[in-house]
DNA sequence: GCCAACGTTGGC
DNA sequence: GCCAACGTTGGC
């Protein structure tokens, strides 16, 4: 799951020690939360930033929450088609697990996962929540090494 | 700031 | 249901 630091970085989930991921505002990444089961495990991504990288790993807490964000007139995320009868969003809570002793950089990434596996990557580069294979997971499991 | 790679929208 | 036009995202 990606996330801008300036927006919202793993400093932040560290010291909360966990968090809403709202604001998705994205179809098909708001399908994929919902398809989370308590428990899962996701990595933390920092995007749009000097290092692009996997940098945690989080843990999902709760399913199926309602997103707060889009019935507030004041959020960036408020949306007028949507009501509390009704709502439209939805989100889960994350519990930080740690952030890793070293990251795996969106470069490294690049180079070592080329052709077919990149592209399943790439497939969902553009969603708040990138999906990848299980067996990629588990590749940049051991690439990433021991949580700090 | 550019632009490729998407996702969304709306007319038909 | 198609698809052209448009908007957004994120790496560079």
């Amino acid at each position: 799951m990606k996330s801008e630091p300036d927006a919202y970085g793993i400093d932040d989930l560290q010291q909360e020690k966990s968090t809403l991921w709202d604001g998705i505002r994205n179809y098909q990444a708001r399908n994929f939360m919902r398809s989370m089961k308590i428990k899962d495990k996701a990595f933390f991504y920092h995007s749009n930033c000097k290092q692009p990288a996997i940098v945690g790993l989080m843990e999902v807490m709760e399913t199926h929450l309602t997103d707060p964000t889009q019935f507030d007139k004041n959020s960036k995320y408020f949306d007028q088609k949507s009501s509390p009868e009704n709502p439209k969003w939805d989100c889960v809570r994350l519990k930080y697990l740690g952030r890793y002793k070293k990251v795996l950089s969106l470069q490294e990434i690049k180079e070592n996962y080329q052709s077919q596996k990149l592209q399943l990557i790439r497939k969902g580069n553009r969603l708040s929540i990138m999906p990848i294979s299980v067996q990629i997971a588990i590749e940049f499991k051991e690439r990433l090494g021991e949580l700090s």
